[in-house]
DNA sequence: CGAGGCCTTGACCGCGGTCAATGCCCGTGG
DNA sequence: CCACGGGCATTGACCGCGGTCAAGGCCTCG
């Protein structure tokens, strides 16, 4: 599957603010285009592809595999979200992350040291360069804060609320799992919130 | 009480790796000294004074109230140990987090946005700008990870692993509050410790 | 039609929360 | 110098929730 370029270009506005039609033209050369199949994965556990994905359509999960084997998911994202690994931007380190399409999944990548030398020369492009970063803080800072402040029948209700498609996508035992509870666990959850509803 | 430029110099190579000495003299000149008495504060939630402290000697704990009114502590550090919050430092928004000194605490201070000129003007530093990101994007990662992945018992037992010290310097009620427990709790896992250690 | 993956449900257990009582330490004021 | 009060840790009683194990049902796919 091809994307336009006016599909792109569409697409790179979302990747930060203020980018003029010369930025994105730029931007353009780099970006390219890929699909992936359920169950392939955009990175794995160990690369160092220096990447950021723009997901244009279907769904990623983000897990990593913790001393006994268990899988720990710990993202899932979507259409109009960017994905990248943070090990990798930040670290310039392995990650320690698998990135797993789940759906037939389409994305735009780029490689971030282009976009790093993008803005380095035009300063008034500054702001981009902690786009990336503060996405990735803010969610962070969210997901800190979800597992101190609440308990996991509210982990599950907030997450409801900011998904409301996601759970028909994807199987509870993973969306249990991203809210550090066991997929036995989240099923009571869910029974008790329908009949506290009656 | 009044640092040498000695110390000062000693305490500036903690904040940052490749520092040559004229970085360090132009850094000198920022950098000031502060005494806090137990109960004062660093920084006060709402204020924006865009300042990286490193802590000399004494201890800071950093809390936020929430919606009810609790506070909630989510960091504890004290001798050559960085703080700064990253809501000033990374938003540019006012801080969300007091910070509070518990005991008598000296520190060494500069603006952030004087190392983020000192780093623009001598791109080999590149890798210092990071610096501080990384340090807290690692505490915050660790953070997650410790209340996904391990126990309130576990958790525990992490901190007196990383912080054997700290038990005797501040009250178990913040501890158990930075532990995401109840007081009541920690008193009951501690004994827990105790009882399985015969 | 059988096998495997997933969700649900029941039974049981252990831990953490809550509330309340008690004891300890320490600083302050009579 | 002692008495009182406040802050904190501990402990007991009780409860509810989440984990674990196991069984059963449903769906899909080969």
């Amino acid at each position: 599957m091809k994307l336009t370029d006016f599909e792109k270009i569409k697409a790179l506005y979302k990747l930060g603010k203020n980018l003029t039609l010369s930025d994105i033209q730029i931007l353009i050369k780099s970006a390219k285009t890929k699909s992936f199949l359920p169950g392939e994965f955009l990175i794995k556990e160990g690369e160092i592809k220096k990447e950021i994905f723009l997901i244009k359509k279907g769904l990623v999960r983000t897990y990593k595999v913790n001393d006994k084997g268990d899988e720990i998911t710990t993202l899932i994202r979507y259409e109009n979200q960017v994905i990248a690994s943070p090990d990798i931007i930040f670290f310039n380190k392995p990650s320690e992350f698998y990135f797993e399409a789940f759906e037939p999944t389409e994305v735009i990548y780029m490689d971030y040291d282009v976009l790093q030398k993008l803005i380095d020369s035009n300063p008034k492009l500054e702001a981009n360069r902690k786009f990336f970063l503060h996405n990735i803080l803010k969610d962070l800072l969210k997901r800190v804060d979800s597992f101190v402040l609440l308990s996991p029948e509210e982990r599950y209700l907030e997450f409801i609320k900011t998904h409301p498609d996601i759970i028909n996508r994807i199987p509870n035992k993973h969306i249990a799992n991203l809210l550090g509870i066991t997929p036995v666990s989240l099923s009571r959850i869910r029974k008790r919130i329908v009949t506290k509803n009656k």
